[in-house]
DNA sequence: ACCATATATTCGTAAAAACATATATTCATT
DNA sequence: AATGAATATATGTTTTTACGAATATATGGT
């Protein structure tokens, strides 16, 4: 489970950010979307998303060749708090308002098939 | 003035996090209180209030040869709402519950004369 | 089977951050 | 002015983190 400290590292680095931000605002995004978006070769996007993944701050799902990135659905009310505090403070800053442009103007963006897996949350714990 | 990736890179360090939680909850302190709370070395400390300092995060008042720190006042309501969701996170935790513990236990803390300094915060904006 | 696209990982390097130790400053006391 | 306590900073080193480039894997279409 994240702790504070492990959210915060999580969070200190600018992509990163910029990348959760972009979640927060759109709910889901591919990792071409995600790159397109931050002007950022892929491998580079890859690996932030890989260190978020690994502490459970996003999830990710395949969607044929695309795999879909989001806010983890299940991290604590706490590190919400904390996520939608950077939203608010990044809110119209940059350069996160640009990061959305980008993302609006992208051309040929994939098109999902959604899938709401609020569901598929079968909790195990106690 | 503060940004997101500024402060979440001020609270990646657990040292500096585990000061700032303290100073949620003791409202203020000096760097003889944190050191002997964390356990660590003046200098140590000393280093870390100094970068919270720089990016204002934190406010510090001298009262002779003590110098007490505390969140600064002037935080936007973001920031705020990003340091306590901190605080619910690592309430109750390791190791912050027992950096509550030790200070508590301290020998000769220093007896403040309080400043309640809320009415000098001339907000001088718009 | 082959090729193109999307994504992930590995590897060597470079930049940044944290550290311990030593030294400097500031204030109070005598 | 000399001493001691509290705090700050400077220096050289180690550790951590981010990076670009190259390579690997997985999927879909032909």
């Amino acid at each position: 489970m994240i702790d504070p400290t492990l959210l915060f590292k999580a969070l200190a680095d600018e992509t990163r950010l910029r990348c959760l931000m972009l979640m927060v605002s759109e709910n889901e995004l591919c990792v071409c979307e995600l790159g397109h978006a931050l002007g950022m070769a892929q491998p580079k996007i890859s690996r932030h998303l890989a260190m978020l993944r690994k502490v459970e701050i996003v999830q990710d799902r395949r969607d044929g060749q695309w795999i879909y990135y989001r806010i983890h659905p299940d991290i604590p009310t706490w590190a919400h708090t904390i996520i939608h505090g950077a939203a608010q403070g990044s809110d119209g800053m940059d350069p996160f308002r640009d990061d959305n442009l980008r993302l609006a103007e992208m051309p040929n963006r994939p098109t999902r098939c959604f899938i709401d897996n609020s569901e598929n949350d079968i909790d195990e714990k106690s």
